[in-house]
DNA sequence: CAACATATGACGTCAGACGACATAGCGGCT
DNA sequence: AGCCGCTATGTCGTCTGACGTCATATGTTG
């Protein structure tokens, strides 16, 4: 990307994240959380949902829990502390951005 | 989209509209502005941001500015009311995310 | 006159969001 | 037993949008 070193996150991306902010989760788990978080307005597609989880391991945003008692069928990802550490980085500017926004439209016809 | 009813707008769009909400502007003024707005760090390249325009007209959140005397060659856009109101919307959205995103992050491991 | 800034736009590529589909175990209801 | 819905993970193909690059033209300034 040009327009950011490397954010912005999308917004699916920044749910996902936010819903392993708080605990370690599985995928079912995300999407679950993730339409409660919203009001259910959102609601990942499961292609979104393990395409993101892909692309978030690759990074090392996030890393897959090793637990031998994890109840069948169930893969828990945790945020890694470069994951967290950026996902700060982009609240950080979406905060940024809203004051700006505020201004902006504030003024109109300055 | 799925997961918003129409929103959410992408980054680049965000700022486009965030810089035609001050006053109208032509396309190159957009640019700069997008530029100045964020200290250098967003540069939207052409192919972005005409790209965003066109669709941006398509869905009547802009319109072409009908002035006889603009100075040569350039074509200025204006916010619709719709536009504006959208944009609001977008933005209160954002605010309501960066809220959710401080109290999940704050509570970890809750 | 040669750069450089202003100004608009087209084109091809690539990543990511999405819907649809596939698979499978489990619990409950009829 | 049969069916449905929920839990759970994943793939695949499509389509949209961001991006860099190229093309073009005028204005400005050294």
């Amino acid at each position: 990307m040009t327009y950011m070193e490397s954010l912005p996150l999308t917004e699916p991306v920044l749910l996902v994240l936010l819903s392993l902010a708080e605990q370690p989760r599985h995928g079912y788990s995300i999407l679950k959380d993730v339409e409660r978080m919203s009001d259910g307005r959102v609601r990942l597609s499961t292609g979104t949902l393990y395409g993101a989880l892909r692309r978030l391991l690759d990074g090392a945003w996030i890393e897959r829990v090793e637990e031998d008692e994890s109840p069948r069928d169930r893969r828990p990802y945790r945020l890694t502390p470069r994951g967290r550490r950026n996902l700060q980085l982009e609240v950080e500017r979406m905060r940024h951005l809203t004051k700006l926004a505020a201004v902006r439209i504030a003024r109109k016809e300055a």
